[in-house]
Formats: C-alpha cells, sequence, structure tokens
DNA sequence: ATACACTCCGTACCGTAGTACGGAGTCAAA
DNA sequence: TTTGACTCCGTACTACGGTACGGAGTGTAT
C-alpha cells in the first residue's frame, strides 16, 4: 500500500526515522494517527513539510522552542486573534532585525571580495565591524571597577 | 589601574567570565598577553567586539566552527588572497539564502498580522508555506518502498 | 512459509556550547 | 595589613538537539 509510513516521512523530509520520533514527542508535529492493524504511525501528507520548515527555521537561528512558537502562531485557528497578531508581531521585530544583521554580514563579505584580487590587499574589512557594537557598560560614574 | 580585565572585557561583551575563556580556548579571540606580575590576561581594545560579533553571528544560525571561519576571513591579513576570496564567496552564497529564507519568513508573519483582526480568520497564512518545499525523493519508478 | 525490511518503545549515548565549582594566588582600598 | 573582590586553572556538570541500540512485533514479496 501506499501510506505514509515514518521512514516514507523521514526520507521525504531528510531526516532519520528516530529525528521524527523526536519531534514528535517534542510536539513538534501533528501526532499521527496510528494504523488500527498494528499500531504504526500513518502520517498527514503536510507532516514531511512540517519537519522541513523546522530544519529551515533550526538554520536561520531558531531553537526548537522558537520554532515552536512559530508553529503556533498557525496551529491554533480558533485561538484568540489578537493574541495570535501579538506573537506575530514579536516574532516579525526579531525576524527584521537579524535580517538587517544579515544583510551586513552579506555587505561585509561582498566588500571582502570585491577588495580581494586588488593585491594591495591589507586591513580592507573586518567583517566584525559588519555588526554595530551596543556597548555594554552604560557610563556610570564612580563604579568599583578596577 | 584602568586594564583592560577578563570581568570588565565580558561585562562589555555582555558574556560571562567563564565564557571569555571557553572562548580563548575554542581560539574564537585573540589569545590576550598576560601581565608580567600576576600572570592576569590584559586584552587589546578590540576583543569585546570580538565577541559580541560571535554573540550575533550565534543568533543568525551559525555555529561556532562557523564563525571561526568567518573570523578567518579577516585574521590572516597575509595568507593567500585566493583563497580568502573563494571561502568569502562560499559564506555569501550561504548568507544570501540565509536571508532570502528569512524574508520569506518575514512576510507571512506580515500577512499574518495583516490577516489577523479581520475576524473573519481561518487559515489565512501558514508560515510553513513561508518555506518552499524541497521534496527529497526523486520519483524514482519501481522502487522497494510500500 | 520464510526471509527481510520495517515498526514499535524506552533508554543510552553523543557533540555543541556553555556554566559552575573550588582551592590557591593576587590586587587595591581602607 | 587585612579584607574582599578579582583571577587563575582544571574538572565537572548542564541543556539542547539529536542519534544509536536492541529486542519484540508486523507486513509483504518470493
Amino acid at each position: 500500500m501506499n501510506t505514509r509510513t515514518i521512514s516514507k516521512v523521514a526520507k521525504k523530509a531528510g531526516v532519520g526515522v528516530e529525528t521524527v520520533r523526536f519531534y514528535e514527542r517534542k510536539g513538534l508535529i501533528t501526532q499521527p494517527p496510528r494504523s488500527s492493524t498494528g499500531g504504526y504511525r500513518v502520517y498527514p501528507a503536510d507532516t514531511a513539510g512540517q519537519i522541513r520548515f523546522i530544519r529551515q527555521a533550526q538554520e536561520l537561528g531558531f531553537s526548537l522552542r522558537e520554532i515552536e512558537e512559530l508553529l503556533s502562531l498557525r496551529t491554533d485557528p480558533a485561538t484568540d486573534c489578537a493574541d495570535v497578531r501579538e506573537r506575530a508581531q514579536t516574532k516579525l521585530t526579531e525576524v527584521t532585525r537579524k535580517i538587517a544583521q544579515m544583510r551586513k554580514i552579506q555587505a561585509a563579505l561582498k566588500q571582502l571580495i570585491a577588495a580581494c584580487p586588488g593585491q594591495g590587499a591589507l586591513q580592507v574589512c573586518s567583517i566584525i565591524e559588519a555588526i554595530e557594537v551596543p556597548e555594554k557598560p552604560s557610563a556610570m560614574p564612580k563604579q568599583k571597577r578596577r
């Protein structure tokens, strides 16, 4: 038969079987119903897509907890809309900030590449300076610090 | 005295002292010279910036190993320029891809927010579909898979 | 009917990235 | 000169995100 077993879903998503079970335990993917005969997991069509989303989001620096938060924005289609909206807004701010940082690194890399075969290559580009520096200790006068 | 001790650098960078030592062991920050008297670490001015860069890059989904690679693009100012260029190009491709993915999530969140207070909110936006689906198993006919 | 692949589950183990601990030595302000 | 904060080092412990193992059951192609 052409049922969506765990190994097929895993392959489609590009992960191992164990990883699928792991995400299931974590509540990151929809709990699949079981076949009445052997108690095997039978997956809905979209599970592989969910897993690929998880992997992509991880590469973008989201933890599984954060990914769960992202997914929850869609999971509950009946919950308080204003609440969803607020959480989405929070995520959006974060994502926007990340994009900005990423763009700075991108620009630094481009600059590096452009400056490189110029042969006279010295202190051309620093990458580190791509990201601006928030300087933690706010100038408090008369502190202990030696 | 106004020497840059480990705790001051840590505070400036917004991390703990142990973390600074950890990054040092990993070779991610410049090995600081030691004070001749007590053997204490005395940091150059830019170390805190390096550490902040590391933390930012982590938030963008880079592992410490990858960050080391990024930093190495600048660390060796005398090494083979073509090599640096090539590695920078690889990173640039990766960064550009990440930005694209991030933008898709950003767009999905925006759509979600826009669609939300419309009250008739049903299956409006999926987030997951923000990321397009590469479908792993290339259609090979006559396989074992059941 | 048998073989072999697949599934189940719990538990154990792994690498990464820190974080904590603790005893001994050092620095500087009172 | 004593006190308290700071530093040293190595080692141990933690959380996260998987990955592997292994024994028992199931499904199906030959």
